[in-house]
RNA sequence: GGGUCGGUGCCCGAGUGGCCAAAGGGAUCGGACUGUAACUCCGCUGUGCUUGCACUACGUAGGUUCAAAUCCUACCCGGCCCA
């Protein structure tokens, strides 16, 4: 398998790099010969979210290019809790819950990578070898070699100290655990390099300090900037607070592709760069075009595309595209009974009870429901500040649907808000 | 273990016996504008219903009182300082 020479330069014009360790002797490496690196992902939810996308997609940039990718699931670390970024103590995970997390997630990790052919990724845990690792050991084998002034130093340690919180020692051990995976990916499948959001950059020199110590080899670390929006927040959770997980049955392909469409027009450039695997020209091309008619979306609706097929596939792609057509362009009014069965496909469907139909005013109790709302105020509040509408048509609490209402005798549309599309199924007698 | 400060709605935070479903801010949500934007402006934001009342809520459990987020007791949790 020939190398990429061009991956770095790539990696910065994508902007992909933070921080380096050692820049000069890092190229040098990289174009060297293969190198074997890895990248974490802890097991605390049972999907990934969309702030993993970067570090995964970037492993896999390395992968093309030739090199040998190690993807981590952190079924260790995961019941320790990284406290970078976070302000206050995390809940630790009890066995169960962690089991049923790394189950969800080991097919995440491998869903980017290509695990077969000639240069094949590799999936490892590190429960494999710290989980029956004794206490004394590890603080012999990784705690000697570091001196908690340098960990007190880090900034994730720092924040929490002068808050208000504090930090517990478990949680502050924590880059001590992900160091030594560091250094026995190191020792025992030759791993040179780990890759990480600049979140972890403390944790990952860490590791990288550990193998310099104990082995006296060199080892290199690549941050990638946080997924961040133009705002400062962090990509990872919707405007309602949602997370955009992987899982589409977490969050449909739907609503994941209408997240990217949602994308303000100054990051369309960052995110293409970032998470697709289009080439350089083409991104300026797609950015050029947008610039001259912003109003026409060229460049979300591209990005959506990509980045849904991505993660979804093609034919879940062409769904969530269909209904967002229909839903944002066309007239429910026109559409086939096959057209409504695909959005129900794509969209939040609830099946409900004909016996609905037969009263006046059921609005609220319906949209309580079919869980549109989460209670009958917020029904009421909502219809009163004309939010709420029936197939297209606005409508108020004094309003009712009926027989006459639906189409094909069982489809019901509701908007609530501009963004917010259910579809009540009334096909149950 | 001792001292001390603190724990209020999604978050921050005011409230020290009735006027408290709890100021103010942030955030979310809805509306107008628009490009399914941004900006800006407006409005809402515990639950239930018979819309005025009831219920639930100020760390937990008791108590005092006609009346408690507010006072008392015990307990739990956190910060800081001392040992």
């Amino acid at each position: 398998m020939s190398i990429d020479p061009t991956l770095f330069d790539d990696l910065r014009a994508r902007n992909l790099i933070q921080d380096t360790t050692d820049e000069t002797a890092l190229r040098a490496r990289l174009n060297e010969s293969p190198i074997t690196l890895y990248c974490g992902f802890d097991p605390t939810a049972k999907s990934l979210h969309i702030g993993n996308l970067i570090p995964m997609l970037t492993l896999r940039r390395f992968q093309l290019a030739g090199h040998k990718v190690l993807s981590l699931a952190g079924g260790a670390t995961g019941m320790i809790g990284d406290p970078s970024g976070k302000s206050a103590e995390r809940n630790i995970l009890d066995d169960a819950a962690l089991d049923k997390n790394l189950a969800g997630i080991k097919p995440q990790l491998t869903q980017f990578l290509d695990f077969d052919g000639p240069n094949p990724a590799e999936l490892v845990d590190n429960r494999t070898w710290i989980g029956s690792m004794s206490y004394l050991d590890f603080l012999r084998e990784a705690g000697k070699y570091v001196t908690v002034n340098q960990m007190v130093a880090k900034d994730s340690v720092k924040a929490r100290m002068s808050g208000d919180n504090g930090i517990s020692y478990t949680e502050f051990s924590y880059m001590l655990v992900q160091g030594y995976d560091f250094y026995w990916l190191h020792q025992n499948m030759g791993c040179e390099m780990q890759l990480g959001g600049s979140d972890q950059w403390g944790n990952i020199t860490v590791g990288a300090d550990l193998i310099r110590k104990k082995s006296a080899e060199k080892a290199y670390a690549l941050s990638i900037p946080l997924l961040l929006r133009a705002d400062g927040a962090k990509y990872g959770k919707t405007a309602g607070g949602e997370t955009p997980w992987l899982d589409p049955s977490m969050f449909s392909p739907y609503k994941f592709y209408q997240y990217w469409i949602s994308a303000e027009d100054s990051e369309v450039r960052k995110l293409l760069l970032q998470l697709t695997f289009l080439s350089l020209d083409e991104i300026e091309t797609i950015v050029a075009q947008h610039n001259e008619a912003p109003h026409k979306r060229i460049g979300q609706k591209r990005f959506a595309a990509e980045i849904t097929e991505t993660v979804h596939g093609a034919f879940a792609t062409k769904g969530a595209i269909e209904a967002s057509e229909v839903l944002f362009g066309g007239s429910v009014a026109t559409l086939q009974e096959a057209s409504f069965e695909m959005l129900a496909d794509e969209i939040a469907t609830t099946k409900v009870s004909r016996a609905f139909l037969d009263k006046d005013e059921n609005l609220v109790d319906l949209l309580n429901e079919a869980q549109i709302v989460s209670s009958k105020g917020e029904a009421n509040r909502l219809l009163k500040q004309n939010g709420v509408s029936v197939n297209d048509t606005k409508v108020a609490a004094e309003d009712s649907i009926q027989k006459d209402s639906l189409f094909f005798d069982r489809f019901c549309l509701i908007r609530k808000g501009k963004k917010n599309v259910f579809l009540l199924d009334f096909s149950e007698r």
